[in-house]
DNA sequence: TATTGTTATACTCTATAACTATA
DNA sequence: TATAGTTATAGAGTATAACAATA
C-alpha cells in the first residue's frame, strides 16, 4: 500500500489506542531521559549542548564544522560553545596538518575525565532498565532496533 | 543490596553490553523524537517551548504557575512564552474567578487549530511504529510500561 | 570561487531577584 | 505574611549575514 493510498482511504496508524498509548510512553522516556541527562550536566556545571559536545569529542577529535553537523545546528553556533568548554579547561583547538583553514577541537585529560563522570552519572541505563530481566531487555533492543530502521 | 555496597562490590548493569545498546537505541528514539517536534513545531512558526505550552493548554486551561511546574521551568519564564503566543492569538489569559490574583491560560479557536495540525505532522507515530505488528507493539508497550514503572 | 571558522546581531529560553496585587 | 504573576537582568543557545584566511 503506497503513502497515498494510505493517508486517503485507511484509518491512519496513529489513531489506534495501542499506537498512541506506545506514542505516549515513548515520549515520558524522552522526557525522563532529557531531563536526566540536563541534570547530569548541570551537576558539572555544564549546560546540555557543552555536555554533548564535550561527549562527542572524547570518542574522537574532530573540526568544527562536523561538530554543527553532529548538533544540527549552525557552525556559527559551535564557536561559542567551544569557546565555554576551552575556558574552563575542557576543550582545546589544534591546528589541522592536511587544512590550514580547519580547528580540530579535541577534549583535554581533564575534559576526558569530565566526560568520564558524565556518563557515570546518568543513571538512566541502572534505574528503568534493571527492573527488565536479560530477556526482556533483548526483546526491548530488538523492537528499537527494528522501530529504529536497523540503521540507528 | 543496598546502594553503597552495589557500587562498592558488583559491577553496574551499566557496563553490560546488551544495557548500553539499549540505552543507545534510547537515545537515538530521543534525539530524533526531539528533532521531529522541534521540527514540526517550526512548521508552525512556534519553537519547542511554544509548542509545548500550547498543546498542554489544548487538554486544559490552567494558571501560569501550573504550567511552569509541568515544564519544570520558573514560573517568570512562562510569562514570556504566553506573552508570544498571546501576541500571536493562539492563547488568551482570562481571569480565575476564585482567586484574582491568578490568571488562566487557554487556548483561542485558532490556537486549538494549530495544536491539531501539529499533532497530526508528528509523523513520530507512524514512520518508525509502523515498522512493527499489532502483537510486537504490545509487546513494546508492556516493556515501556515496565521500564517506566508502572505509574507513567 | 568555494570553504572553514569567526564575528556581529537579534531572538528565545533560562534562572535569579525584586516588585504588585491579591490572599 | 504568603502566594500568583510580572518585570528586570544576565547568560546561553539559536539562526542569519558578513568577514578573513585558506583552499
Amino acid at each position: 500500500m503506497d503513502s497515498a493510498s494510505a493517508a486517503a482511504s485507511a484509518p491512519a496508524p496513529r489513531t489506534d489506542a495501542l499506537t498512541l498509548e506506545v506514542v505516549e510512553l515513548i515520549g515520558t522516556v524522552v522526557a525522563r531521559y532529557h531531563d536526566e541527562y540536563e541534570e547530569a550536566a548541570a551537576q558539572h556545571s555544564l549546560t546540555g549542548a557543552q555536555a554533548r559536545v564535550l561527549g562527542l569529542l572524547t570518542l574522537e577529535p574532530m573540526p568544527m564544522r562536523r561538530i554543527a553537523q553532529k548538533l544540527k545546528c549552525e557552525p556559527s553556533n559551535v564557536t561559542g560553545i567551544v569557546d565555554r568548554l576551552e575556558v574552563r579547561g575542557l576543550v582545546e583547538r589544534r591546528p589541522d596538518p592536511a587544512d590550514r583553514r580547519v580547528k580540530l577541537a579535541a577534549p583535554t585529560a581533564q575534559g576526558r575525565e569530565t566526560a568520564r563522570r558524565l556518563r557515570d552519572s546518568l543513571d538512566f541505563a541502572r534505574e528503568p532498565l534493571a527492573q527488565l530481566s536479560t530477556e526482556e531487555r533483548t526483546v526491548l533492543r530488538d523492537l528499537l532496533r527494528r522501530m529504529l530502521g536497523e540503521a540507528g
